[in-house]
DNA sequence: AGCGTGACGAGTA
DNA sequence: ATACTCGCCACGC
């Protein structure tokens, strides 16, 4: 019961954002400093879509939001972005997994187990 | 209409 | 720990 929802969205300006991207932005906004949410968490939380779908609406509209905060389930760090996001993760001293031994151009992943964000209990709007 | 692809995830080998 | 498969669902060709 969420498929039927459709606005055809005509030619107005101004908002472009799909009701569901809005959605997915809005959370990743809510995850605290130095903690993380994965996509299929966020999917979870809205009731709505999956994993994939959130990260699509990541791929083209995260840029707008601390996407770094939205990581995949195993704690790997997003392919490309990876500096980027180990710079935010240190300086907001998010849990991180290094190798036991530090082999070169090795990229520590994220403790999920520690780094994980619940949503702290809150409701969101159900 | 089918088919491949992806900022995914869980299960199996 | 790595590799592969399958399920998932929106998009683009």
């Amino acid at each position: 019961m969420s498929r039927e929802n459709r606005e055809p969205e005509d030619g107005d300006s101004a908002e472009e954002l799909p009701e569901y991207a809005e959605r997915v932005l809005e959370v990743a906004e809510l995850i605290p400093s130095g903690r993380v949410m994965t996509y299929g968490d966020v999917a979870e939380w809205l009731e709505e879509g999956g994993p994939r779908q959130v990260g699509r609406v990541m791929a083209l509209y995260g840029g707008a939001v601390p996407w770094w905060r939205v990581v995949r389930a195993d704690g790997v760090l997003l392919p490309g972005h990876e500096l980027r996001a180990l710079g935010h993760y240190r300086e907001e001293g998010t849990p991180l997994r290094e190798a036991a031994r530090s082999a070169e151009g090795h990229v520590p992943r994220i403790d999920m187990a520690r780094a994980r964000w619940d949503g702290g209990g809150q409701d969101h709007g159900r």
